[in-house]
DNA sequence: GTCTATAGCCCGATAGAC
DNA sequence: GTCTATCGGGCTATAGAC
């Protein structure tokens, strides 16, 4: 049933939840109607399952590039170079994170961009002003300020904006995203 | 008509295209099926309209806010606030500016954010780097950069994260957006 | 367990009354 | 010109063959 998660995943992404048929997902899965709904009560559960596991994968992938990591300048570095590597590796995924927000389906809490991780990094660039490492002022505003320049990165990535792999200018990202928040000693 | 228009571009924000069916604009804009489809010759159409009357209307706001503005900087801050003050002013128009691309309805050509205001944006900036105002590199970076901060901040006023109105922080989001692109020789 | 065929519903679009 | 009533089509979900 992974292939129907995957295939409706990337038919949500494209054309959203109301625009894609059961029918276009037994084309694109290879799965047939009746197999479907014997894993999946409905349409809407089947929405709901693609939600709570793309982010559970998203969290899991996000507390382990964090792992031993220790200033709050590298933390946001994994968090970034993590992104980008989801892009170019699994887009659906990454596009899917980034269109899916309350009223996009049914049941969809909320955008997955306001879910637990990236409140995390809100709760890092906190912890970076305290300590000295980002200017002071808003967290909120400086966390935004952030991940900006890398989710918009992503987005005109995934449009065919930019053409270059973004693991080819994550370092130019990342420089400008910490210029935009760091504090006046910092380098 | 326009009642139509605006109502349907309400809708169409919060469930998308094909999540909005004919009667839902009905109750909506108190104007009937019959009335509907004698000034629209089909829901796609209707679509199309708002598409193009969106794009001409930003557009139109956009041009004239840059009228009389020198410096690469002043430029750019008339674009950010003219994109905070229409978030708060008709947030339908910047949510439906976010959230249509290609496949959010038949015959969306392009995302409006990558429509001729935006690149209009990407050629002030690749000025800006030419005239040495901001640091030398590939200028779609840096203009990602820099409205990357602005959109992202828009993106989380509409999602009710950020609590206040977008010109209470304009300054600060504008100076970060800047700070992320500026030429070390720049204040 | 897996599929095909179909029931029942609601949508987009139209025709005709006023 | 404006509305209501309706038609045909395609959708979701199910029932029953294999």
């Amino acid at each position: 049933m992974d292939l129907v998660v995957r295939a409706a995943r990337r038919l949500f992404v494209e054309r959203g939840y109301y625009g894609v048929t059961i029918p276009q997902i037994v084309k694109a899965s290879g799965v047939s109607v009746g197999a479907i709904y014997l894993h999946f009560s409905n349409k809407e559960n089947l929405a709901s399952t693609i939600y709570q596991r793309t982010l559970d994968e998203f969290t899991a992938k996000f507390t382990k590039c964090l792992m031993g990591v220790e200033s709050t300048r590298d933390k946001l570095r994994a968090f970034s170079e993590l992104v980008f590597e989801i892009t170019e590796e699994d887009p659906d995924m990454m596009e899917y994170m980034l269109t899916a927000r309350p009223g996009s389906s049914p049941d969809c809490p909320m955008p997955l961009c306001s879910t637990a991780p990236f409140r995390e990094v809100q709760r890092i660039v906190a912890a970076g002003i305290a300590a000295g490492e980002i200017k002071p002022g808003n967290y909120l505003i400086a966390a935004i300020s952030y991940t900006g320049v890398i989710v918009r990165a992503v987005e005109l990535r995934l449009q065919g904006v930019i053409q270059q792999p973004l693991p080819e200018v994550a370092d130019d990202l990342i420089e400008n995203a910490w210029a935009a928040i760091r504090a006046a000693s910092q380098s």
